[in-house]
DNA sequence: CCTGCTACCTAGATATTCTATATACATGTT
DNA sequence: AACATGTATATAGAATATCTAGGTAGCAGG
């Protein structure tokens, strides 16, 4: 179904985030932005509510620590529950990416997305 | 940004269906399931609302036509604006997925536990 | 103090998908 | 005739995720 593909993606990242080693919001962030080139961000108003929907699903475990400078920090660590879920949902995303593009490519002998030189292509079905 | 997952799927499917030649609703449902041997499936739910929503936004137009049996069919053909809109809605696909898979391959060095072979998703574009 | 940066949080708007249902034509069966 | 089945389109309402836009608060420097 194509809602999973809605449902997971935050959570998905953010549980792959945090198997490396536990992080706070903002990091988690930040984290995002670098490994992305800046093509995916979490704005607050998702990141926040993702990693208490995570928190309520037993997947990640949240403590407090201070920070040297500023307020403090909310970090999260993957329960076993979480580890456990972060290979099925990598597999899941995996499953459903491949459908598509696999759609996709069979739907026009080409890959390339400009070169449609008006080659109709008559498959059938 | 996460939304555009969402966001596209389903008409970017459905884009690329009708690119090869019309079709009408059933007859996409049943491309869909074909093509991704059952991994996705448009539900009539999602599919007539998207098919109105990529009408609305001039990127088909349908036309009536009868059916040797049964009830009347609605069939879409791409405008060149659809046509268009598939070629960046693919192109922007891509950049998402290759994205979020970029992420999750950095995230740690491991593929998945039960690594799944080397279904690599990303492909060169 | 006041600004700026860090850090967390939430309410409400928006958008998409799914569930469930309705309508209707055609065919085959009882 | 009546009925079920398969084809075909459609929509209302629920569920859910993301984004917008705001709020609270600690710390440091001017």
């Amino acid at each position: 179904m194509l809602r999973e593909l809605r449902k997971g993606t935050a959570g998905l990242l953010l549980l792959d985030l945090l198997a490396a080693q536990p992080m706070y919001g903002f990091e988690l962030a930040e984290a995002l932005r670098e490994r992305t080139n800046g093509v995916l961000t979490f704005k607050e108003g998702t990141l926040y509510p993702a990693l208490h929907r995570l928190e309520a699903e037993g997947l990640v475990k949240p403590f407090w620590q201070d920070s040297p400078r500023g307020p403090r920090r909310r970090y999260y660590r993957l329960t076993a529950r979480g580890r456990k879920a972060l290979a099925e949902r990598r597999e899941h995303w995996h499953t459903l990416v491949e459908a598509i593009n696999g759609a996709l490519d069979t739907g026009n002998g080409t890959l390339s997305p400009q070169s449609r030189g008006g080659t109709t292509v008559s498959e059938a079905r």
